[in-house]
DNA sequence: TAGGTGCATATTTTT
DNA sequence: TATGCACCTA
């Protein structure tokens, strides 16, 4: 990113151009103004290509602007140069310009595309998120928030933590609101910018008691812990600037172009931060907002398509300008997905068209089970190699989950493929440990982090240590941190902290140790990652896992040296960056960003992903796979119209994603945690038009069997319906692209050496030995299990609807739903108010006597 | 206090 | 299926 793209002739005429006008004006050394060249006599290159509706959207001046852009219809294309029209044209400054996105990938892509139309001056814009554009703000005016500038961001699973110490500390009792309940609530709430006072002046139900102790208390140690959730970055921001109207007003003078991508996507916070910051009446700054209402797919994030719908009635002067020219798919394609979201009621009338023809048809599969729907992938797969690459390639899930069959038949295939998302690297135990020790030598007051890695890796400093540290830190209204401080001795007029074992507190000492060695050394200017290695090192977390046995634990020390790899990134890419600032990055920086940028790759990988992360993007070949009725749409939309709708947008979005060939797939049986289930056909596969399908495979097995009167109940056949196209591993050459976590694995296996694998060789005999004595006894052990359970199953597998059965913990409950079979046989219970789902064979559960 | 076991819980989606 | 929490025991 930090490269400078080679110069164009475009380039070197700008160059020239800003030198002479520099010289006459030096407010703006980049005008291109006036160059003609290969254009219509005074006409900007900028406007070249584009179509009148794009053009008009580049060119508009004046009121506040909303760009309804369909998808593919150019709408990053009219972003990008309408900011280097405004520039080139002279009505704005680099400087005043304010350019908010939803992720980081699409603020770098288009910062590279500004830079590349504009050079460096595009460096002094701020294209960012709204999160990074606001953080940026609060840093800067910390003082007038009261908070120290080292302030850290808690991610959810944070806040989590968090909030389980707060039920704790005030007696919420967790059954009855759980923390992640809570939370959502709260989180809905800063959305909505209701602090913790403006929700117990609201309150009017007992259940909104707790939620309100539960929000205050949270709140208040966020506070104490120098924190902010993500939430808080946005309401925090608009709170500042609404109470502080010297700041605003600096910000609005700063800001005369404020451009939104993703208005749709936009929260009410979120939406009153852009009005405050543009600012109304005579000074208000320019406001251009691009939008798809029909791609809006985070409802569940507190998005409201309220904001784009009525952008006319909050901006009354405003233009609206509709891109309906689609550049990026094929015109079945298009029909298919105008076809699936023309059934969302209340929606403005939008048809996407597109002059490149009719192109090929929509592939449509119904498998038998996820297996063979990934089958049925593989083999396309391989029938493609030939003309594609695999970086061409994409395939698309609902969930997460979903990939796994998939990845496995890739994998015996030999085909190349990343994740993006799932099993987030953020999130995983390790990284998340190392980050917290990174956090508290930034901020010592973070309690959270500092609690997490209290007694991590294992030091002899168990839940009577840690209450006697909260204790002393509750006493005197201390962070749990600046308690550790008066272990031993102790600052007047404080005393020492009391109730600790000398181990204990030789222990809390030699921690402290390294926490401050460290910060001797971030504060010195030490670069983050070697701040890192000396925490890893002195607390002894790396010497832990690598002594582990697990196996788990050496994958571990990988990524913690990935991790020391993106610090040390981030350093090179950012020389004069602070430890804080790298844990800012990472605060912010989601895993979706590690997606390969278009031309990086040549033979590449096919990418999997979820359709959340694929919005935005595009690839010539794509599949949509789980097109069931409970897989997608998702289960818990079914029976909500509301949410069915955002489903239906999820898969138009999807749909818009393929350029020239599209997949679509469902298995009428699909495994969901251990218990396979019978899907139905996703209605949204029965509203695209039949003619536009070609259905390689129509019926599933069950269907066919069905149809033919067969016994009902017959067990599903997994495969084997399709005849030839037998997968062979190793047919293709699986690319020279990058590698991914997998990948790299199987070839650290191929590069041992002799020794290497000789020792490997001996380990896994050992082992191999170990196992046939332990699977003796593992053997016995479970014929044991087995026959309990099968005693347990035979008195329970006869439970209905409307039976009584008695809970180990819960009590007594009524039976509303039986799923499943046998071992896998699952029922829904309503215990006193509580519906849960058990397990039969698993839960502590009898009959009553 | 650590480590094992049992069991509930989860599968939406993310800055 | 896999993970993580809560409880119990050594």
């Amino acid at each position: 990113m930090t490269t400078e793209p080679p110069l164009s002739a475009l380039d070197r005429l700008r160059q020239r151009v800003a030198a002479q006008t520099a010289a006459a004006r030096p407010e703006a050394p980049v005008s291109v103004h006036g160059h003609a060249q290969g254009s219509p006599a005074g006409e900007s290159r900028l406007l070249e290509g584009l179509n009148p509706e794009q053009r008009a959207a580049v060119v508009h001046a004046g009121g506040p602007l909303l760009v309804i852009a369909g998808a593919g219809s150019g709408k990053t294309r009219v972003l990008t140069h309408r900011i280097a029209y405004l520039v080139e044209t002279e009505r704005a400054r680099p400087g005043e310009i304010l350019a908010i996105t939803f992720t980081n990938k699409a603020a770098k892509e288009m910062k590279e595309r500004l830079t590349s139309l504009l050079g460096p001056v595009a460096h002094r814009m701020w294209i960012s998120t709204f999160h990074s554009a606001c953080v940026r703000i609060l840093r800067a005016e910390h003082d007038a928030l009261g908070m120290r500038s080292t302030f850290t961001i808690y991610d959810s699973a944070d806040s989590l933590r968090l909030m389980n110490q707060v039920c704790r500390e005030e007696g919420i009792d967790s059954r009855v609101a759980t923390p992640k309940a809570l939370l959502r609530r709260i989180s809905d709430l800063k959305n909505e910018l209701i602090d913790p006072d403006g929700f117990a002046r609201s309150i009017n139900d007992e259940a909104d008691v707790t939620v309100a102790a539960a929000y205050r208390g949270y709140q208040n140690r966020l506070r104490a812990a120098n924190a902010l959730d993500f939430d808080d970055i946005i309401m925090t921001t608009v709170g500042l600037l609404q109470s502080h109207p010297a700041i605003l007003e600096h910000y609005q003078r700063r800001f005369r172009h404020i451009l939104v991508d993703e208005y749709q996507d936009t929260n009410h916070a979120q939406y009153v931060l852009i009005r405050e910051l543009t600012g109304r009446g005579e000074s208000m700054g320019e406001l251009t907002v691009v939008g798809d209402a029909d791609q809006s797919i985070y409802a569940f994030r507190g998005a409201t398509i309220r904001n784009i719908e009525s952008f006319e009635d909050d901006y009354p002067n405003a233009e609206s300008i509709l891109l309906e020219q689609n550049y990026r798919s094929t015109q079945n394609i298009l029909t298919a997905a105008n076809a699936v979201i023309a059934n969302n009621p209340n929606r403005r009338a939008k048809r996407l068209w597109t002059d490149s023809g009719a192109g090929e048809k929509v592939v449509g599969y119904v498998a038998d089970s996820e297996h063979d729907e990934a089958r049925f992938l593989v083999e396309e797969l391989q029938s493609l190699s030939g003309n594609r690459r695999w970086s061409d390639v994409a395939v698309f899930y609902r969930t997460n989950a979903q990939s796994r069959a998939l990845e496995e038949m890739l994998i015996r295939a030999g085909i190349p493929y990343r994740v993006i998302g799932g099993t987030r690297f953020y999130e995983r135990k390790e990284i998340k440990d190392a980050l917290a020790y990174l956090q508290v030598v930034a901020n010592p007051d973070d309690t959270v982090a500092m609690r997490r890695i209290f007694n991590t890796p294992r030091r002899g400093l168990g839940a009577k240590a840690e209450d006697a540290v909260a204790l002393h830190a509750q006493r005197h209204g201390i962070s749990f941190g600046a308690a550790l401080d008066d272990v031993g001795s102790a600052t007047y007029p404080r005393e020492p902290v009391s109730g600790l074992t000398p181990r204990a507190e030789k222990a809390i000492i030699d921690f402290r140790t390294i926490l401050e060695e460290a910060r001797a050394m971030a504060e010195s200017g030490s670069a983050p990652a070697d701040v890192l290695d000396s925490l890893m090192a002195g607390s002894g977390y790396t010497e832990e896992l690598r002594r582990s046995d697990d196996p788990q634990d050496e994958a571990r020390v990988e990524n913690l040296a990935e991790l020391h790899a993106v610090a040390a990134d981030f350093k090179k890419a950012n020389p004069d960056a602070t430890l804080g600032d790298f844990l800012e990055h990472v605060a912010l920086v989601s895993d979706t960003d590690q997606l390969p940028d278009g031309d990086a790759i040549d033979e590449g990988d096919i990418t999997l992903m979820t359709v959340h992360t694929a919005k935005g993007l595009e690839f010539p070949v794509v599949f949509v796979t789980g097109l069931e009725d409970g897989t997608f749409p998702h289960m818990r939309s079914l029976a909500d119209p509301v949410e069915l709708a955002e489903e239906r947008r999820l898969a138009y979005v999807a749909l818009t994603r393929a350029r020239e060939n599209l997949y679509i797939t469902r298995a009428s049986v699909r495994s969901q945690w251990g218990a396979p289930q019978e899907l139905p056909p996703s209605r949204f596969l029965d509203e695209i038009p039949d003619g536009l399908i070609d259905w390689r495979r129509a019926h599933s097995s069950a269907d066919v069997l069905r149809r033919s009167s067969a016994p009902r109940y017959s067990k599903p056949s997994f495969g084997g319906s399709r005849t030839g196209g037998t997968v062979k591993p190793g047919r293709l050459d699986s690319g020279t692209g990058r590698l991914d976590g997998k990948t790299k694995k199987a070839a650290a296996a191929e590069t041992l050496s002799p020794e290497d694998r000789e020792k490997l060789a001996a380990a896994e005999a050992a082992r191999a030995a170990e196992q046939t004595a332990e699977a003796e006894e593992v053997k016995r052990k479970r014929a044991a299990a087995a026959k309990q359970e099968e005693e347990k199953l035979g008195a329970l597998a006869s439970v209905k609807p409307g039976d009584t059965l008695i809970h180990k913990k819960f009590g007594a409950g009524i039976v509303r739903a039986v799923e499943g079979r046998g071992a896998n046989m699952v029922a829904t219970i309503e215990f006193d108010g509580r519906s849960k789902r058990l397990m039969l064979a698993m839960a502590p559960l009898s009959l009553p006597d």
